[in-house]
RNA sequence: GGACGCGUGGCCUAACGGUAGGGCUCCGGUCUCCUAAGCCGGUGGUUGGGGGUUCGAAUCCCCCCGCGUCCGCCA
């Protein structure tokens, strides 16, 4: 495992720790990155030093930098750059010749598994997405699939384990009036939808069931008893709503393989009541001290169990069966003894429901409590995207137009190619690109839709990142194998200081990849390739490779720039591509 | 009304308590040379407002304002 970064931080570390008590220090120096300016790559904040030695914190950055160099001369320590200092910070700026040798070698090691940290041996259950089954999923919720399946893979590269689940809402009164639509609107009139996918097909009598139900008693009157048969376990009722939910699903697994997004198992709410998991929950929950029943229906006081706002949580209704919660408590019981660890993506209308989930689940002595990411809803200029008052973007529109204006772009550039190689590029570009839009910004953050924004091809987006990469890829084309530089000598050509800062971003993506793992943020991944891409766009800018005179050394950089791309795209479920 | 979240140049956005970075737009350069979806330069900021903690606050605490979400024996 290479972590190039991780590794010039620890020498940092330990440097700082055996030159410490000399000065008094007690704890350990924070560390931090520098950023701006080209004052070093690692910097030590020296204020907290300048009280105990009572002197200035540019004095005391001098005092320590004096202390490392001396123990660094008396071989006590290794450092691996030289040392300086600006305001109250102590600076180290690597030696060009290490950094190179460092992080291509580390590349090459690697190649694929570049940025990917061996197993932790924790088992991750992460549950996204789980939309009800009762229409095509909306850009309003897109974060969702677009967050966890990005977050698994994220997982999987810091070392866990990780199965992702989805939740089939097969239960209650949405999928009944599903069914029953299916039943008996398919026959009355043809689909309006646009699209032959069955999910868009379906959810025009999904809608019409709705609207019959308002005006119709005997519609709404036929639901609720199908509603109490299919809770009865009545095999008929049963069969008639699976079947809509099944042939739902077919279209909305289309939509999640369009966007290159892979759930591993689907688990079905109507399992947690036949198998009696429900009825167990209900029995634990009833037995608690905090308990209480209000003309039959049995409900969590809240209040003790220091929760604030709403006073009680309902885990029955009066006439003993079941709520959505109670089964939601159930499904986080049977989760809690599959992994170490349980993680959800929810919307932000799931925050308070959460808390009370978990109150329950404290209730129960579940020990594995769920881990939430919240994210906030992608709503229109005009409000709350809504499937019923038809102020929707559909995940299927956005895909086919992104798709559309990406080949657009791909035919006006590459007139020479085929139609077969225009078909693929723009479709890797346009969902990479939609991707990469809805993970980009941080995802407690509310955001506007807008078609401009959501299929912008330049700046901060994939086709640029997979720019890059095809850049590379085609040096390495050309260079037809010519050799790579292996040698420290050789990497000790590569001093330009956009070589150098791109080796150095290179070097940090093992350590940025465990960021993402640990915070559950996958903001900072496209952030970050982001940056990877426009280094590398300088150097190729500034550059030259092949025909150089450190041609090797170069290209050694540009194939490890192009797996770090390609590594980094692929964690974010974007296709890199080899021409575009 | 209460709870939780968000508020950064015209627009979008990043920043373990450590010198506010990017992108879009706009203006000006740049393809006989590895793909100009690029590169180089410029305009534009008292990080919603006010207090506090700290050597140091966009970041932590308090109050206010604005936006989002929730407060069902619905799912």
């Amino acid at each position: 495992m290479a972590d190039p970064f991780g590794t010039f931080e620890q020498q940092l570390h330990s440097a700082l720790a055996t030159v410490a008590p000399a000065l008094g220090v007690h704890g350990a120096l924070p560390i931090t990155e520098v950023p701006p300016e080209r004052t070093g790559h690692l910097a030590v904040p020296c204020f907290v030093l300048a009280k105990p030695l009572k002197v200035r914190p540019e004095e005391a950055a001098l005092r320590l930098q004096a202390a490392l160099e001396t123990a660094a001369s008396e071989s006590r320590i290794e450092l691996p750059g030289s040392l300086s200092t600006a305001g109250g910070f102590l600076n180290l700026t690597l030696e060009p010749a290490r950094l190179a040798a460092s992080v291509l070698e580390a590349v090459q090691d690697e190649g694929a598994r570049y940025g990917h940290w061996p197993s932790s041996g924790t088992t991750v259950l992460l549950e996204h997405t789980s939309a009800n089954p009762t229409g095509p999923f909306h850009v309003g919720r897109a974060r969702n699939p677009i967050l966890g399946d990005t977050l698994a893979r994220v997982l999987r590269a810091a070392g866990d384990i990780v199965e992702v689940h989805y939740w089939v809402n097969d239960v209650g009164k949405q999928v009944v009036i599903l069914s029953w639509g299916v039943e008996h609107m398919a026959r009355l009139t043809p689909s309006a939808a646009e699209r032959e996918k069955p999910d868009h097909q379906l959810v025009t009598y999904y809608q019409q069931a709705n609207a019959a139900m308002e005006t119709d008693p005997t519609v709404a009157a036929a639901v609720d008893a199908r509603l109490r048969a299919l809770e009865s376990g009545d095999r008929s009722a049963r069969e008639a709503v699976a079947s809509g939910v099944r042939e739902m699903l077919v279209g909305m697994q289309q939509t999640l393989r369009d966007l290159d997004v892979t759930i591993d198992v689907w688990d079905y709410e109507s399992s947690l009541i036949s198998d009696g998991s429900t009825k167990a929950v209900v029995e634990g929950l009833s037995s608690s001290p905090h308990a209480g029943v209000e003309e039959g229906a049995h409900f969590l006081d809240l209040a003790a169990l220091g929760l604030g706002g709403k006073e009680r949580f309902y885990f029955t209704r009066g006439d003993g069966t079941s709520l959505y919660t109670t089964r939601d408590v159930a499904y986080h019981r049977a989760k809690a003894r599959k992994a170490d660890r349980l993680i959800n993506i929810l919307g932000e209308d799931h925050k308070q429901q959460a808390a009370e989930l978990a109150a329950a689940l404290k209730v129960l002595d579940v020990p594995t409590l769920p881990e939430s990411v919240f994210y906030s809803f992608v709503a229109l200029p005009e409000g709350r995207m809504s499937t019923r008052s038809g102020r929707v973007v559909f995940i299927d529109d956005l895909i086919e137009e992104s798709v559309k204006r990406a080949e657009a772009e791909v035919r006006a550039r590459r007139p020479e190619l085929s139609p077969e190689e225009w078909a693929k590029i723009s479709r890797h570009v346009g969902i990479g690109a939609l991707r990469y839009n809805l993970v980009r910004v941080k995802a407690a953050k509310n955001i506007t839709f807008s078609w401009e924004e959501a299929l912008s091809f330049d700046g901060d987006s994939a086709p640029f990142l997979q720019y890059s990469h095809a850049r590379c890829a085609a040096i390495l084309r050309k260079a037809a194998g010519a050799p790579a530089a292996s040698s420290v000598q050789q990497f000790s050509t590569l001093t330009d200081q956009r070589e150098q800062a791109l080796l150095w971003t290179i070097g940090r993506f093992p350590s940025l990849v465990r960021q993402c793992a640990t915070t559950l943020e996958v903001h900072h991944l496209p952030s970050y390739l982001n940056l990877v891409a426009t280094e590398c766009n300088r150097f190729y800018e500034h550059c030259p490779v092949l025909g150089a005179p450190q041609q090797a050394a170069r290209l050694s950089l540009v194939a490890a720039t192009k797996q770090t791309l390609g590594n980094g795209l692929r964690l974010l479920g974007i296709e890199p591509l080899e021409q575009m």
